[in-house]
DNA sequence: TATTTACCTACTGTGTCAATAGGTATTTCA
DNA sequence: TGAAATACCTATTGACACAGTAGGTAAATA
């Protein structure tokens, strides 16, 4: 299960995307918007700002915006950030060590297959792909 | 994250698999090969018995063997069992009601792709895909 | 200077994970 | 018939993450 955090984070992104270049967007309106408790949306674009997603800007009139085009970002870069991690066993983890039973083990193949398979799902799904009623430009 | 429980059930499936024709196999045995204490197995096969996966032999002599042929098992089903579920968010679970905010949520389609996918992929391999070194049958 | 916003630290209840402990029931074999 | 080996069962536990809540400080604007 994806946790909250990470699907609470990509409605945040979204929600900005959608009122891109309407300057700062105070978090207040995006709690409303999207029915979520406003002190814990707080955790989660804290942690979008450490990561370099948004940014926030303080004071009256101030809010989040995006740092990036919509079609810039991948829903990989911040569903693996919120998560931590997107490996679905701990061996496959960045920076774990080797499982002593690596080469004799028979489940290990399937996971690195099942690993490579959601990072590409993740990472080939830009956020802009997820915005549904938006205004096509034809390239003439 | 696949949580031990599961991961550890189908080293369980894949030991009987590769024990297959030797009778009722101990979980001694299999808790000695795969280095997973016997305890916390014992927690795990209960599940597999109950989900009718295997069947255990008590007594002297007795132990546990699969119910079907490994080609005739699907991890899914295995994985399924053990974590209860498969669905990445809660909305999608079987017979969770529907998301008020179904109609209008940008995030819902893909977390159905991707449920989609994940279900493909796991109920797409057989418990025999895993087993490494089998003699191959030969087609003429 | 008042207001609005982001930003920060700390705390908490709930539940799941990953086991462990200590038994009982069942079957086989000597 | 009794000992041994096995499955089967209930209960408990420590650690940790999840999903928030509470109550503040700092910064910017009007």
């Amino acid at each position: 299960m994806i946790s909250t955090k990470g699907r609470y984070a990509l409605r945040v992104m979204l929600d900005l995307a959608q009122h891109e270049g309407e300057g700062a967007i105070p978090l207040k309106d995006i709690a409303a918007r999207q029915e979520i408790s406003k002190k814990y949306l707080e955790i989660i674009v804290r942690e979008l700002v450490k990561g370099g997603l948004i940014r926030g800007v303080s004071g009256k009139g101030g809010g989040y915006c995006l740092l990036r085009k919509p079609d810039e970002y991948t829903v990989g870069e911040i569903i693996e950030l919120m998560e931590g991690t997107l490996a679905p066993v701990a061996c496959l983890e960045k920076g774990a060590g080797e499982c002593p039973r690596a080469d004799t083990c028979l489940t290990l193949p399937m996971w690195k297959e099942y690993h490579d398979m959601i990072h590409g799902f993740f990472y080939g799904k830009k956020l802009s792909d997820l915005l549904g009623d938006w205004s096509p430009v034809y390239f003439i």
